[in-house]
DNA sequence: TCGCTCACTTGTATTATAGTTGTCTACATA
DNA sequence: TATGTAGACAACTATAATACAAGTGAGCGA
């Protein structure tokens, strides 16, 4: 029976690769080694890899190698400005209710990270179909916010109006007792738990843009993250656990 | 197997500086030192700095020298990490208390997350140089943990003791009041918050191996999650929110 | 105390070399 | 025609060696 020389490699590689031989994010032999190995050509290793690569499980960058791929579970940073549209997929009617609309000058900790001296500071309370769901408090520096309007606000997510590309973001959560003011805005009875969100939102530059604090009544709200692999080769992805004073 | 040589000084640098070599504020030894040192020229020395600086591990002034970042801003190191691990690499010392050890039929909810009829409950209390942390209840196929004994819990990690490679995990964040029992483990008075946590772990089969209950004071702990990244090529992370029953 | 120098540090270039993948052409073989 | 071999070249990467600019801090002298 004839061989196919290429497949023969591909599935010795697969295998290797399968059984960790070679590690996530560590380098594969080169296409000279693994040719000498072989008793193979080059191109003749390259279709072999390529079949690896076409099913995933490999990758290469030009000038530095081949190595195993860490393919992340789930899906990308799409989620980050759809907190809301979430819903609607899940044919959820989102709405906003706006409490306060006013340029001020922002306290020292939202200040600090957003190193401005001036802020369009929104207050609402977002629902979802009709009933109460989170009471959320956006900061955005003055000189992005000028132009936006307090229907604006009402009508579109932040994320939207500000037309500046974003970055990513890095979230804080917690929990407390909620306040009497969120007690009353949520329905929620004194006393109850709720989880806290701060989220420091950034543009492709890096800086800060936007500094919002999420209450969310404990009952009817959780996070769901989802945690890749565990290898540190080149994916970044913290979750961590701070000790707060 | 190949090796990139900045990779691996940094990865040297990183265990150092988590073991404490250099301690937070202290200089680490001048560029041209570890270019003796590790025998490499010192733009590879710089590279491999500047990743663990990227990471917020250290940072550096010019004409003054590398430092250990006070605050790490961002942990790459291992995504699905213990938490354990995480306080140990910022110098907290990490203690386990174990108040259950037995194998028992789990809840209709723990089996079906791990699809066995038969597991290994563990509960037990967290410290944090000695004052309780957290509470959790790990539960574990028997068939996996037939081996384990109540002292090998008490001593290590349980990733460190199933000897599997494990994937990825999905871990639901909530937040509640602290039940009777968790509040007198933990030291808090009853009708505080506490932050929720349950976790799933899975292994490289994708086989889930581990499901966590773990209950944290809301005064002493936050999560904080970074939403990645400039790189659309690798970004692992969703957070997405949930509506709980 | 002030101002200066000097050794040392990081920041940032440039050039060079070896090694790697990406791509192409030419040719052989079943 | 599908498959494999051989070779060449471009583009990229890691690393080294070197040089210079710029910031830091200690010490020294007036």
């Amino acid at each position: 029976m004839r061989t196919i020389r290429y497949q023969e490699i591909a599935t010795a590689v697969r295998r290797r690769v399968a059984e960790g031989h070679y590690a996530p994010g560590r380098l594969l032999p080169s296409e000279a080694e693994l040719s000498a190995e072989f008793d193979a050509s080059r191109v003749t290793i390259r279709r072999a890899l390529e079949t690896l690569r076409d099913d995933g499980l490999i990758a290469a960058r030009q000038g530095f190698g081949w190595f195993v791929a860490t393919k992340p579970l789930r899906q990308t940073l799409g989620q980050l400005q759809t907190i809301e549209g979430q819903m609607s997929e899940s044919g959820i009617v989102a709405g906003r209710r706006i409490i306060e609309f006013a340029f001020v000058r922002p306290t020292p900790r939202v200040a600090a990270a957003l190193s401005t001296d001036q802020v369009l500071q929104v207050k609402r309370v977002n629902t979802a179909d009709g009933e109460p769901f989170a009471v959320v408090t956006v900061w955005c520096p003055a000189e992005l916010a000028q132009s936006l309007s307090r229907r604006d606000v009402e009508r579109s997510p932040f994320y939207e109006l500000l037309g500046i590309a974003l970055r990513g973001a890095t979230q804080t959560i917690g929990a407390d007792l909620v306040s009497a003011a969120d007690a009353e805005l949520l329905g929620v009875p004194t006393g109850s738990p709720v989880l806290l969100c701060e989220r420091i939102t950034t543009d492709t530059d890096g800086r800060p843009v936007l500094y919002s604090h999420h209450v969310f009544p404990a009952h009817r709200t959780e996070f769901v993250v989802d945690l890749p692999t565990a290898e540190p080769s080149i994916a970044p992805t913290g979750l961590r656990l701070l000790e707060s004073s």
